[in-house]
RNA sequence: GGAGAGAUGGCAGAGUGGUCGAUUGCGGCGGUCUUGAAAACCGUUGAGGGUAACACCUCCGGGGGUUCGAAUCCCUCUCUCUCCGCCA
């Protein structure tokens, strides 16, 4: 969420950025600004009230020392008749803390200066393009019906065993998976990216920490009995690692990447971008993970985005880089990349990574801070992005390379999974 | 899952109703001494709110209660440890 120090420094400023993204913030911070101003009146109010009854209250120790018991009686009475005062004082205190707490969460992050204005998916900006589309015959065949041909992805026994959007990977379509993963994770490692295996399920407080609920918690799939989520991205419990915590300067960077599977529910998509591998509710990814210096995030931004670009180029896929609109970002984004590949049977792009910097929105709602060189304590900048996504990446590299004799596997890839193609 | 014991500042560890936001040790930081370092000695060292700056307020795992007054007593939740059970 952002500072309330951010929307007093300047709020006309906060009301321009959020309109940015689509987002009328004039109410909302007007309301914002109100509340706190009462709340700083009522916080003077409770604390020379309370400061008042802690002297009371102390002395009257000292006067049953002294024998004085008559006095001490007063001093008891007079402390209850304040003391009843000052009980509704705080609560309305209490009342203004969480106010302003709860519309701080509904404002979205400000979007950086450098993101273009635009109200949908139409107006992402091509930053970016690099790979070679392949040239494939009239009757190439998308990757759900290569999946059956080559019998490496069995949606209908995922459907019988799970429902839809849960598939079996099956021979040489699971190692196909799994030396991606073994890919993924170790590029990650080479760029500097310490490995983490994180919980696949996590509590409450982390959910809130990185922004999944209170609002989205329809996404997730819940385990009610113990009160967990599962993760809809590996983000979620690797971010957490850093909530409540108070680094050190020289600590920063964090680099971490982590493998995990993602759940997500999906409520509410239907029709050809579900088909196949396009979207389902459980997957595979690698995440990147940073937290900065504000002053280095976006640098680590930059690094974050050839991360992602080298992989798509030892692919051999084809990309390009989208700068995303306002209208298009995220709730919590200061600024997003996404990387799409293009699926040459499907003759569309395919979202495979999304590269973010959070800037301070995520870490104040983590309490994610560091001490800096002058001893004052102040918030880290958070960033992540996939590296990548398995899904879609799969499907790329089934259309793609397709051939008469079967499909022709990546060479980086071939190391890991033991063959060339699968046929 | 059952029984018991715990949770205090970066760490260790005192504190069982009245100037306790908290003794002490270690660690960190600053200084004296030294060519430099070590040792020794002196000082300093939690977070949040609030203020122009002070003042002041809150926080001893979380929440609630008793009391004029709670780190200390009561209830409850969470977590940790020990033993038993179960188990990859």
């Amino acid at each position: 969420m952002l500072t309330l120090q951010t929307i007093k420094a300047d709020p006309d400023f906060v009301i321009r950025r959020l309109a940015v993204k689509g987002f009328d913030g004039k109410e909302v911070i007007g309301k914002i600004l109100d509340i706190d101003a009462e709340r700083r009146r009522l916080q003077q109010k409770t604390d020379s009230d309370a400061s008042e009854l802690k002297k009371l209250a102390s002395s009257i120790g000292a006067l049953i020392k002294e024998g004085k018991t008559e006095e001490a009686e007063q001093a008891k009475n007079r402390v209850a008749e304040l003391k009843a005062g000052t009980k509704e004082l705080q609560d309305r205190l209490a009342a203004c803390e969480n106010d302003v707490r709860d519309l701080l969460l509904t404002v979205p992050n400000l979007p950086c200066d450098a993101v273009p204005e635009g109200r949908s998916a139409e107006d992402n900006v091509v930053e970016k393009t690099g790979g070679v589309m392949p040239d494939l015959p009239e009757d190439a065949l998308p990757h759900w019906d290569l999946a059956r041909k080559y019998n490496i992805i069995d949606f209908e026994t995922g459907v019988k065993v799970t429902g839809a959007g849960f598939p079996f990977y099956v021979g040489k379509g699971a190692r196909l998976q799994r030396a991606l993963i073994q890919f993924f994770l170790d590029e990650a490692w080479h760029a500097g990216y310490t490995e983490v295996e994180p919980p696949f399920v996590v509590n409450e407080d982390s959910g809130y920490g990185t922004g999944q609920l209170p609002d989205k918690e329809g996404q997730m799939y819940h385990v009610g009995l113990d009160n967990l989520y599962l993760i809809p991205t590996a983000e979620v419990p690797v971010t957490n690692m850093y909530r409540d915590v108070i680094l050190a300067e020289n600590d920063l960077p964090k680099k971490n990447c982590a493998y995990s599977p993602c759940w997500r529910r999906e409520a509410g998509s239907y029709g050809k971008d579900v088909r196949g591998l396009n979207r389902l509710h459980q997957f595979d990814k690698v995440e990147i993970v940073r937290i900065e210096k504000p002053e280095n995030s976006y640098a680590a931004l930059e690094e974050m985005k050839d991360h992602v670009q080298g992989l798509l180029d030892k692919l051999g896929l084809p990309w390009h880089i989208l700068r995303l609109c306002g209208g298009d970002m995220s709730f919590t984004s200061a600024i997003t990349f996404d990387f799409e590949v293009w699926s040459a049977a499907q003759k569309r792009w395919l979202e495979v990574s999304s590269v973010s910097n959070f800037e301070t929105y995520q870490a104040n709602r983590l309490k994610c801070r560091y001490r800096g060189a002058d001893k004052k304590i102040q918030l880290c900048h958070t960033l992540n992005g996939s590296a990548l996504a398995l899904p879609r990446i799969m499907a790329a590299i089934l259309e793609n390379f397709q051939t008469p004799e079967g499909i022709v596997v990546p060479e980086c890839l071939r190391r890991y999974c033991g063959f060339d193609i699968i046929n």
